[in-house]
DNA sequence: TATGAATGAGCTTTCATTCAT
DNA sequence: TATGAATGAAAGCTCATTCAT
């Protein structure tokens, strides 16, 4: 358990619908099983019987519980990265799937508001399954990578902002980027967590708009700060 | 007469000096091991051998593995607890142990800078078994109440804090107090974990300085800003 | 009207041409399978996909694993059966499919040598699965029973020829035939298995020689003595 | 399955009589399983339950089942090695541990006789067992190894007899005794098997006998034959 | 016929816990 | 108390065989 959640090589690759569709509700039941109960404590007869087959079947498409928790961690990873956009690199263009197109933001806090609001949407509908990822990075190498460059590159994105507000002189420059973006950034993360999965009550406007402000102002920036023009900073 | 055994109904409390010795062996033993291999995959025998005893010799101190993560896990929170007091209520006769007597803080960022030290070296040396515990409360009712307890003793002092702040006309009053102080305690708190646990490369003079003035100006004051007089406000 | 059917009982029984030669792939992947894993650690599978087929394909043709272990078994009993004659019953008529006529042979010793030559060279053709075999025949009873079959109709042969050459007054008459023909066959049995699945290094001429020497000078003869008329001896 | 038999380096070494005494009996068990039903068919739990215990205080003493077999057959081979002299190594003092001090032979055919009556007692005995380990040597590193070393033993004795013999005059100089031990060593070898696996039929003093007559008149030699001056040949 | 998905008996192995000494 | 042997519930995984298409 301690290194590879890939393939082994067999290929289970289901070649009919029937198959496909039977994966599928595998995938899915790993994934109620796996929030339910955390990757060690999930059983594999638990996942066949959930998805309503022999827990014989699992193996026809899985070799292990790796396989699959690999499969159900890669694909929530996938969502939470795109469902997040840094303010300072969103542009009109790249918003997310469903969502209705907006005007494009001109302040700072603007910007910030809809970047924690859409992570902290996307953070309550992944939340048990973040934690129990989060238990399993520790102990299984793959994981713990993915982890880390999911981490990297959400805080790459806002030091980069960070840095451009800096050089555009309307943040304070006396913090270090990449400290100051891993800190907010552990700020938003683990508000999420406290909210959701240790069950703290919160109201979603009220924590966007405190998450927000504290974002900002911690910068050294207000509410009312305006985001500066990028073709200048690039 | 040395051994003067105090008899309670709990047959498993180690009545002689010498089986408190060996259930306090016990007890490091199982700490080290659970950091290592987590709750689940902790094995009785290797807290046993580690402790220098035969794993039947256990039974004679813990009736099961929870019991003694259960005492493991209190240990540490008391430690943490006591190890990193608020800036907003400390004061110069609740220092640490082992602290030298230090002036007391003139400034909130001076406050905070300090407050924030002790947590992350607190944090450095606990977080394997933080992020242990944090794991095992999501599937232990005990825990998981401890672990909310511990957390609102911190938030609780900072948002009197805030409160207090904001009452002395230094701290931004748009702020939910309870909402800032779930944030700021959050990314301080994130903080260590990334750092310690993901194994992020950070400085600690620098950390303790972007941490403290991200803090304070998420707040609305300055690095400069002095404490209230605590007499007016309480 | 290509495909004449004829109709059995036993509704496994291929009708059609090309059931038959889906059926003869199978029952040859089926003999390398069972060569390189044995019969308890083959697998269906392995031996449908070497057939180029699915394995579910398989049961078509057979019920059973045992059933075509037991189809592979009898190919290769037979093979080795007419592979080797007894020199004492060979005649020019009777020899092998693809052999070229040779001159009837005139000593026993020139006799032995083409039946131990040419048993050594089917064994080495056969030598993993004839280990596969004498492995499954202990766990069962048809293969066993044809195990004995098969050893008991070369040591026949052997025995027949002893007695004859015995009541020709060439061979040692203190031997009894039966024992003398079993020990001599195991000795040539066991040296090619020695050979050819522990792996021991030997020359075929060499061998040949040795063991066909050791045969007629056992029985009390020399590599001179003549074959006796077989019209005196029938 | 495929490498070793050797133990794992987890101590299962029992530290108590009892533990003794209870690993004897799984050994004991283990063999009487392992002749009844091979290598591959054998259940741990089988034996286990024939030892008297559950199956899993067979863990308590063995990793695997790799592990208890891989004991059994290398008492067994120790058994076979030290219960079968050659008789030409052979020496009064030498003789086995129950046997009577018996007078030295005097000729070839007397030394054979008692090898051979020593070979074919003991591999009464160790029959099954001895298929077994055939079995399983064709699919196990450590064993396959163990089985040519014993079985190198064997012969590397009696080709050391069979040179003296050729130097000293007395045995066929045409023959390499290399190869003429080889086939002398598997002819009895071999008849063991056929009598007691697969059950032939034939009578011990008859048995001894033949195959030693054929052993000495194979190498040139009569049965009268006597044994060469070893001080001349060493 | 051919396919490949579905099934579940059957095995090995782990390890917390109990118990006899 | 301390020891370490004994126990058996629980789980993972394999693969021959059945079955629906």
């Amino acid at each position: 358990m301690t290194s590879s959640a890939t393939s082994t090589g067999d290929d289970r690759t289901p070649l009919t619908p029937r198959g496909r569709r039977t994966r599928a509700k595998l995938v899915d039941a790993a994934r109620t099983v796996f929030e339910r109960d955390g990757f060690g404590d999930a059983r594999i007869m638990d996942i066949a019987r959930l998805a309503g087959m022999s827990y014989g079947s699992f193996y026809t498409y899985f070799a292990t519980k790796e396989e699959v928790f690999g499969e159900v961690a890669r694909a929530m990873q996938h969502e939470m990265l795109s469902a997040s956009a840094d303010p300072a690199t969103s542009s009109p263009t790249d918003g997310g799937d469903a969502e209705p197109p907006a005007a494009p933001p001109v302040s700072v806090y603007d910007a910030v508001v809809r970047a924690n609001r859409r992570y902290l949407v996307s953070y309550q509908r992944h939340a048990r399954l973040m934690a129990v990822i989060e238990q399993a990075a520790l102990r299984n190498d793959e994981l713990f990578r993915i982890r880390r460059e999911v981490r990297e590159a959400f805080v790459d994105r806002s030091t980069a902002a960070i840095a451009r507000w800096q050089a555009a002189g309307i943040a304070d420059p006396a913090l270090d980027p990449g400290y100051a973006a891993s800190a907010l950034g552990s700020m938003v993360d683990r508000f999420g967590y406290v909210w959701f999965v240790l069950d703290g009550s919160f109201e979603m406007d009220k924590a966007v708009d405190t998450l927000s402000r504290l974002w900002v102002q911690a910068l050294g920036m207000t509410t009312e700060t305006r985001l500066p023009d990028r073709r200048v900073a690039g």
